[in-house]
DNA sequence: AAAGCGTGGAA
DNA sequence: TTTCCAAGCTT
């Protein structure tokens, strides 16, 4: 049934209807809302997104046509397990470079690797490429539905929904970690994750609306990243409070219900510094791996599963030049570094000498730029 | 389908 | 300091 108090369309949370005897259902049992209760919240949701809603450099803003799906989609990809913070100065960097996805999908790979470096998670960049050309290659028209999306490469479940929604206007169930902790605090849903995450999905599904799925997707995710986050929320200033189970059970910060981290192991490898008239030897690691695909400094093969063999490329009068620490995902690497120089010939293997003076734009990953700095002395 | 894959900022 | 984790995808 419908409720008596209107959702009001500019207001926040001190106009939400009160909690009622019906919100505190016993423990781990909250009561499926109703449709109507669905329309009211999402109603309630997005008035909030109307006035909240973050100004981000790839938005169109609250209710105003849909944005073009090049920027949704970049946006999205470099978005993918890494914060606004950090993306906003590498979307301005792309976007200004290549303007069209065509521009994007004529720049060579490892153009794009090179942009893409200190960003982290590289497979997206190859992907990025990838799939620009495969868009280029169809006009350079992005497809409109949540399915098509899906088949591109680096588009998974969530980014193809959410570039369906927000580019496209299409009725897209929008599923990220934001939405996945705020419809669990909604449900109070007990189940660990990833367990847990088809009962996630099933309920947002049932509270994303016809109209405007672009603009709940996002402020879902705002709401997520500004009021209901991960530790301390601020339910005081949440506009759905009312519907909350969570709060009703006086600690929204247990849910979602996560599983036991795994420790990091240490790990130890070298980095070589091979110098030659004022150029640094490089290398391309592995298309796939740790840091595939992108410019490095030659190591002995330390990998996230183990310690590198410690033995230099070739015999010379290697001097220490200090150690860089890297936390990885899946493990915390000290690198050993060696310099030495090599007044003739080329060290084994593939590579490139690179100008030291211009090895900004190598595109070294982080833990490379690091070793680097740390050789020439410029590290704090 | 569980594991592999970066980084920087917040608490 | 350490720990957590942010608009996930791929195999």
């Amino acid at each position: 049934m419908r409720l008596g108090v209107p959702v009001p369309l500019r207001c926040g949370p001190c106009h939400s209807r009160a909690v009622t005897a019906s919100d505190q259902d016993v423990a781990g049992a909250s009561r499926l809302p109703d449709e109507a209760d669905t329309d009211d919240l999402a109603a309630a949701l997005l008035a909030w997104y109307d006035r909240h809603a973050r100004d981000l450099p790839w938005r169109a803003g609250p209710g105003a046509p849909p944005p073009d799906p090049y920027r949704v989609w970049l946006s999205e990809v470099m978005l993918q397990q890494t914060t606004v913070a950090a993306v906003k100065g590498y979307f301005a960097a792309f976007i200004t470079r290549w303007p069209r996805v065509e521009d994007l999908a004529a720049a060579s790979p490892d153009e794009v690797m090179a942009a893409w470096a200190g960003l982290g998670y590289y497979a997206r960049a190859r992907n990025l490429h990838a799939c620009a050309q495969a868009v280029a290659a169809q006009g350079g028209r992005f497809p409109g539905t949540e399915a098509e999306l899906r088949a591109l490469p680096g588009l998974g479940a969530y980014t193809a929904a959410a570039v369906a929604a927000i580019a496209f206007g299409e009725r897209a169930v929008v599923v990220d970690a934001n939405v996945e902790r705020v419809v669990a605090r909604l449900n109070a849903i007990a189940e660990p994750l990833p367990a847990a995450r088809p009962a996630i999905r099933a309920a947002a599904d049932r509270i994303t609306p016809a109209l405007r799925a672009g603009d709940f997707a996002q402020a879902m995710m705002d709401l997520g990243a500004t009021v209901c986050t991960s530790r301390n929320p601020r339910c005081l200033l949440c506009p759905l409070a009312a519907w909350c189970a969570a709060r009703a059970h006086g600690a929204p910060e247990r849910f979602p219900v996560k599983p036991p981290r795994k420790a990091r192991p240490a790990r130890r490898g070298q980095a070589f510094w091979i110098e030659r008239a004022g150029a640094v030897w490089l290398v391309t690691r592995a298309a796939r791996g740790m840091l595939g695909g992108m410019r490095a400094l030659p190591d002995d093969g330390w990998t996230a599963r183990a310690d590198g063999a410690a033995v230099p490329p070739f015999a010379a009068d290697w001097q220490p030049r200090g150690a860089v620490t890297h936390a990885f995902t899946h493990c915390d690497l000290t690198l050993s570094l060696w310099s030495a120089d090599l007044p003739s010939g080329n060290p084994p293997g593939e590579g490139m000498w690179w100008p030291v003076a211009q090895l900004g734009e190598a595109g070294l990953p982080t833990l490379f730029a690091r070793a680097a700095e740390r050789v020439l002395g410029d590290c704090p």
